[in-house]
RNA sequence: GGAGGGGUUCCCGAGUGGUUAAAGGGAGCAGACUGUAAAUCUGCCGGCGGAGCCUACGGAGGUUCAAAUCCUCCCCCCUCCA
């Protein structure tokens, strides 16, 4: 078989799909021509997190294919909000804050996705609902909608059981219409989205066919949790985010390498762009073998969100920290991380810059709870406690204990540890 | 608008005057075992320099020696009726 793969074979063997409206010609148009699709993203935040992963690298790979994305940005419905003030799902935004955030949205999406010259598009769908016009909206798009219907959509459902306010209600609605206005003004023929999202987008099938006369397409991705039914992208420290500032290129690699041996496979098939064939391979290594697969994993996540150079970094921090095997080289052979022996480098991980005197004047529960290893005092003397504290791989074993200078390495720095990964440095200036 | 039910710590959810920083579960953290995995077992799980104090049971007042628990007003959610 020399044909070429579409982006919907790609899609398939890497475990994208979980419905389509209609499969044969969605196949069918993705493999004959450029097709314009749109995910849509909350620009409720300054920054995506891990969650987003699945649309933005369909989106990536759609025009990986020529094919010609657009990342809708959800200003519209963040300027309804939701007033109930019960969920804080929905924040009210200014226009101001939602260009904002559109603007961040744009920077890291460039990261995945191509902008230049139109190859891709991030469009903000405030541009045409915030001017809507109530009874026009209600006369040409409302009485489309069988509420009905509606109500037998999923999601509808389970909010029926706890309540379900008429906002809420209506971005259906404002859903459907932003695939119709889409399809019109830039040929979008394929929605696609979470799987919560099914009966929204079908909604907009329906719509665009009723509005347009044209026929459109839903892809909806399969909702990530881990194999241990845990919500993707959430640590101790909280969400996972793209955006470096928020999390380090090296806690962003660390969360990748702590993943379950279940879900590996998986992931290498989702978040990178190995080839099928070489991810395969994951399930012939045995016992340990698996963490040369999450490294890859984590290298190449890492590679792709924050470039080559920060992956490197956070690879060799790991190594030095966890004294991380190299990969043989008959693995993955696609992957570009390092597979020679290194010399220890731990400048990725988090460092601090303190004074001798900040540093010795204080408790050591103090100073864990200054280098954010614990959220307050008290859980770091908890943590001492319990024998979960480390400075420079030794074992803490009273609170009572003062930093000196003989805790200082050849460089001036410190080495704090909580429990077996998380890591941190002092630099003494 | 009327009648009833309800808002508890990250989430779910007990608790109807003091023994309640508040049962139980989940999540989370640490220890042991391991492979930076999972499972299992154990401990921890509001803040503050431990006995003490502060903050906390939708919001604001009030009763009381003492309130998450009683009273008043307000906000929000749910159910039924309109």
């Amino acid at each position: 078989m020399d044909v070429v793969k579409s982006v919907y074979d790609i899609f398939s063997e890497r475990g994208f799909i979980e419905q389509v409206t209609d499969e044969e010609l969605v196949k069918d148009l993705l493999a004959r021509e450029s097709v314009t699709c749109y995910i849509g993203f909350d620009p409720t935040a300054t920054s995506l997190h891990i969650g987003s992963l699945v649309p933005i690298m369909a989106l990536s790979h759609m025009q990986r294919a020529g094919h010609k994305p657009i990342a809708l940005v959800g200003g519209g419905t963040a300027l309804i909000g939701d007033p109930s003030g019960k969920t804080a799902m929905r924040q009210i935004l200014t226009r101001d804050e939602i260009d904002r955030n559109a603007e961040s949205l744009r920077m890291q999406l460039s990261r995945y996705i191509d902008f230049e010259d139109n190859k891709a598009l991030l469009l903000n769908n405030a541009d045409w609902l915030a001017g809507l016009n109530y009874i026009e909206f209600l006369r040409d798009v409302g009485r489309h909608f069988s509420v009905n219907r509606m109500l037998a959509a999923e999601s509808y459902r389970i909010r029926m059981e706890t309540g379900l306010n008429f906002i809420e209600f209506n971005y259906m609605l404002l859903q459907s219409y932003d695939f119709s206005y889409l399809c019109k003004h830039h040929d979008c023929a394929i929605q696609m989205g979470g799987n919560d999202q099914w009966g929204n987008i079908v909604a907009g099938v329906d719509l665009t066919r009723r509005l347009e006369g044209k026929r459109v397409y839903g892809i909806t991705f399969p909702l990530l949790v881990t194999s241990q039914g845990h919500k993707m992208g959430k640590t101790e420290k909280g969400t996972v985010w793209l955006d470096p500032d928020l999390t380090t290129p090296y806690e962003y690699f660390q969360y990748w390498i702590n993943t379950e041996d279940d879900d590996v496979e998986r992931f290498l098939a989702l978040f990178t762009y190995l080839p099928v064939e070489e991810i395969g391979a994951v399930t012939k290594l045995a016992d340990s073998e698996i963490n040369m697969a999450k490294a890859v994993l984590a290298f190449e996540t890492t590679k792709i969100t924050h470039g080559e150079d920060e992956a490197i970094g956070a690879w060799k921090a790991s190594v030095g920290a966890f004294n991380l095997r190299p990969v043989s080289s008959n693995l993955f052979p696609s992957s570009s991380i390092p597979r020679h022996e290194i010399l220890q480098d731990v400048s990725a991980i988090t460092t601090y810059e303190k004074t001798m005197k900040e540093v010795e004047t204080v408790s050591i529960a103090t100073l864990l709870h200054e280098v954010e290893l614990c959220a307050s005092r008290g859980e770091a003397r908890r943590l001492i406690t319990q024998g979960g504290a480390y400075i420079n791989g030794r074992q803490i074993t009273s609170i009572d204990y003062k930093i000196g200078v003989d805790d200082l390495d050849e460089n001036r720095e410190i080495s704090l540890r909580k429990g077996k990964k998380k890591y941190t440095r002092i630099k003494v200036v």
